[in-house]
DNA sequence: TTGAATTTTCAAAAAATACTGAAAATATAT
DNA sequence: ATATATTTTCAGTATTTTTTGAAAATTCAA
């Protein structure tokens, strides 16, 4: 595959992606654009390049910028607005992780914890079937979470990571 | 919280949980229903329980049975069709977190292995930079599904996370 | 200041996704 | 075989999500 066909490959199937797991395409597919790029671009490289609105393409960017894994950047001398992704895979994801985890995870686990531990509810078959799941998939889950959360904290991954291929 | 409240809340609570990763919401909602359920419900069960149609229920079980994660029952002299839920939050997990890695994962994996692996790609900055990218994504994206890999392969979970909680 | 360049906003349109309901197909009892 | 209960299908509809594009706001150089 030549260059031109892998970059629209990989942009395309970076936003395919994105949107199987609930990340607007358009919004992966300028981090993607933004990933590979050696420098900087402006919001109409992106515009063009995407063939996207403005309006599309300044919401997406603010969207990338409030995770942080993109950055502005001020070319000396031109009016307009750069930007750059983040590029350590590390860091990114680890934002973007941490980010999901804290708005959409969060909440069902607290809703779980509240549940596990209300007292409000009785003794009959349904509820007691009730009580047991909401149990175990809160158990289940803070393990998850509490995994989930020292892979991220730990500097850089590899060393976890070589770290558990040694023990299984 | 009263149980009615609760249960209310948990089904709709694992609904949006389900949309914001990419699955149906219905889906998510009667897997919740049935995960909680004391016994097998019906489709009439499920349609009254969620207020949703017969069609919606129908092929919404369908994708529940395709991905393992319910099961079909008979009630002994009754004709309709009762469904059950996989009640093991590790066995379902692991089902889906499978699922999910192959269908959508792997065709990400592949791209960016051929990619990295292209002897068609150039020299010049944009192509080294993309090509770099590439690379790295490719070996952490390896290393995470090698994790995942080992982590669902595991007989338990337990024993892996209490292992890993140990060098941590 | 003024005005041109640039960015932001958001109502309206388009596109994607999900849902309904009734007809068709299938299964089962008599 | 026939009638009845049950399940499946899918065209049409509704809903949600995404995108556009042009007006308003902002920025900045002269």
């Amino acid at each position: 595959m030549k260059y031109p066909d892998a970059k629209e490959k990989f942009i395309e199937t970076w936003g395919i992606l994105g949107s199987q797991w609930g990340v607007n395409k358009t919004i992966a597919q300028i981090q993607a654009l933004l990933l590979i790029s050696p420098n900087p671009l402006s919001t109409d490289d992106i515009m063009k390049e995407l063939t996207i609105s403005r309006g599309n393409a300044n919401m997406s960017l603010r969207e990338l910028l409030d995770w942080g894994i993109i950055y502005k950047k001020t070319i000396a001398g031109d009016r307009k607005e750069y930007f750059v992704a983040e590029k350590d895979v590390w860091k990114w994801s680890h934002k973007i992780g941490t980010i999901r985890k804290q708005r959409e995870l969060n909440p069902v686990l607290d809703l779980l914890q509240e549940i596990a531990a209300s007292k409000e509810i009785g003794k009959s078959e349904e509820e007691q079937e009730f009580t047991k799941q909401i149990k175990e998939l809160s158990q289940f889950t803070n393990q998850v979470s509490q995994l989930a959360d020292k892979l991220f904290l730990s500097p850089k991954g590899e060393l976890l990571l070589k770290l558990i291929k040694m023990f299984i």
